[in-house]
DNA sequence: TGATGAACATACTACCCGGTATGTTGTCAA
DNA sequence: TTGACAACATACCGGGTAGTATGTTCATCA
């Protein structure tokens, strides 16, 4: 799922890195953090403690990896509408589009990073533990401000109409995010099923933030 | 906070009960239910285990009379509009600003309400507490129904415009939810404020749902 | 072929937490 | 006055969990 070869590296080291985030990341989205023991993800693996400990160094290490991961994920899949030379309103629709897909994807680790959030929100977690959460957060701050600059943008151009603007970036996100609370894979569906409920979800975000449909002259 | 006198009962009992609850759901809120102890609330009350147990006959009891108050408090506020003879889209409007004062001002309570479906959703918890979790996402289902079916009903007189019901309830409630994760009392916070609070987040998810301005001729 | 180390598995410990069993104290009715 | 009970506090137990210390296996390389 998660293809990052790094350096020279070793593809077997980093392959078993990916498997363990995999299944630790699932067994976070299905009970999340507290109650998911390192022994639930080592059984998930059909291996012990002892495979995942020689590769992280603390539950919350592995939690932390996932999360950076996820936000990896994230930027990549926005990376090309970055910085087009389009009308704002555009731009954000085609990176809204991207991340409620990613949402869809990669769900577990989607979850994680919400988790994550919300442990820093409330002050979890050891001080050592602190300073990588705030890093953390910081690079999920700094990824909400791309999406937050294009609203300011697009606002500014008329054609998105909303009040705050650190209120609207929050339900956008709460709007763009919210797949991964509700949404299952059903047998059988295909691409075209998943962008039929992306579309529902761009549609709300944007109708939400004052934005004109495409379909008025 | 809950203030519910039961028959000609004992008020001094109730009162007791109703300060665990209290505390309970703000650790609840906190660190969430798996990281929370017993021993946890028992500190915030100044108290031991034995004080809760006395009133509660387990933490699954009493994370559940938190979700059942909760839903509650939500039913009794929204309770004088859910008949109203009035244009669905008012009726809407109405209840959803009502709706999201109580998360707000009820944040802690809504929060285990959120965390159960949560759970409920992921199939925590034993199977004989099952079937009180059931119930209690039953209940918040139809809690659910009284904004869903004035959404219908909007749509069908021409006020909203969405394509799935279901989804577009889905974006609605993470929508007017939404406080319950980033709203913090700021000091010296009044009504006003809290109320253009209220109006950014409705307007939000009524444009999210295709609803007209009211301001529009 | 022997040594070395990566990639695990096994075994163990210290600790925390839910729940219970058993005090203790104050109140109130007879 | 006493006894009975509510409303707790205290003490304790068993199970689970994060983390560690110690095997074990197997590939690689000198």
């Amino acid at each position: 799922m998660v293809l990052v070869e790094l350096g020279t590296g070793e593809p077997v080291t980093e392959r078993a890195r990916i498997e363990i985030l995999d299944a630790a990341a699932a067994c976070f989205m299905e009970r999340g953090y507290a109650a998911t023991s390192i022994d639930d993800v080592a059984r998930r693996l059909r291996a012990t403690k002892g495979r995942i400990y020689h590769h992280f160094s603390s539950k919350a290490d592995l939690f932390a990896q996932i999360f950076r991961t996820g936000m990896d994920m994230n930027f990549a899949a926005i990376e090309p509408f970055r910085s087009l030379d389009e009308p704002a309103v555009d731009v954000w629709t085609k990176m809204a589009r991207t991340h409620v897909r990613q949402m869809i994807v990669t769900r577990a680790y989607q979850r994680v990073v919400w988790e994550g959030v919300e442990m820093h929100l409330r002050g979890a977690t050891t001080p050592e533990q602190r300073s990588q959460f705030n890093e953390l957060v910081e690079y999920r701050t700094q990824y909400s401000n791309v999406f937050r600059a294009q609203m300011a943008r697009a606002r500014d151009e008329g054609d998105m109409h909303f009040a705050d603007l650190s209120i609207a970036n929050q339900m956008m996100f709460m709007a763009l995010n919210s797949p991964i609370f509700w949404y299952k894979p059903r047998p059988g569906e295909n691409m075209q099923d998943i962008d039929n409920i992306v579309d529902q979800i761009v549609a709300f975000a944007r109708g939400g933030l004052g934005g004109k449909d495409k379909e008025e002259s």
